[in-house]
DNA sequence: CCAATGACCGTAA
DNA sequence: GTTACGGCCATTG
């Protein structure tokens, strides 16, 4: 497995229960910041693995966009988030300024980033 | 090695 | 609020 894909994994593992991030603020948090949509790669390729919460991941608008893979769809993935208390609308949207989970710096502590880096993500907003 | 793909994002108008 | 576009980069063929 790659150094992404591990780094991938271990950021969603650390997303707490009813909190959901996006899939740019995972690749901000893993050190490569314009990476979203190899996270999304990484996600799709989980293939219902339940141990990994690939649910709590969305795009930057808050909507649920994953479209019919194998195992996982629009619909699981709604269900899964209301059953941790997340409100999701009839058109898969879901309010981030309610339930967007904002990293601190103990968190991103094994991702080994630079303080410029972090000071960035402070001034964004993601830290 | 090169080209294509994509559960995305930031910016501009 | 909207749409459009270019960039992004791990992975695959």
């Amino acid at each position: 497995m790659s150094l992404f894909k591990h780094r991938v994994i271990e950021i969603v593992r650390m997303i707490p229960y009813g909190k959901v991030v996006s899939y740019g603020q995972v690749a901000l948090y893993i050190g490569v910041p314009r990476a979203a949509r190899q996270v999304g790669w990484v996600l799709n390729a989980t293939e219902g693995k339940t141990d990994l919460p690939w649910w709590r991941v969305i795009n930057r608008e808050g909507r649920i966009t994953i479209d019919g893979t194998k195992f996982n769809d629009k619909e699981l993935q709604r269900k899964l988030l209301q059953a941790e208390g997340i409100t999701v609308s009839k058109d898969f949207m879901v309010d981030m300024s309610r339930y967007r989970f904002v990293a601190n710096k103990e968190f991103l502590e094994k991702m080994e980033l630079e303080p410029d880096y972090l000071q960035m993500l402070i001034e964004k907003g993601y830290l």
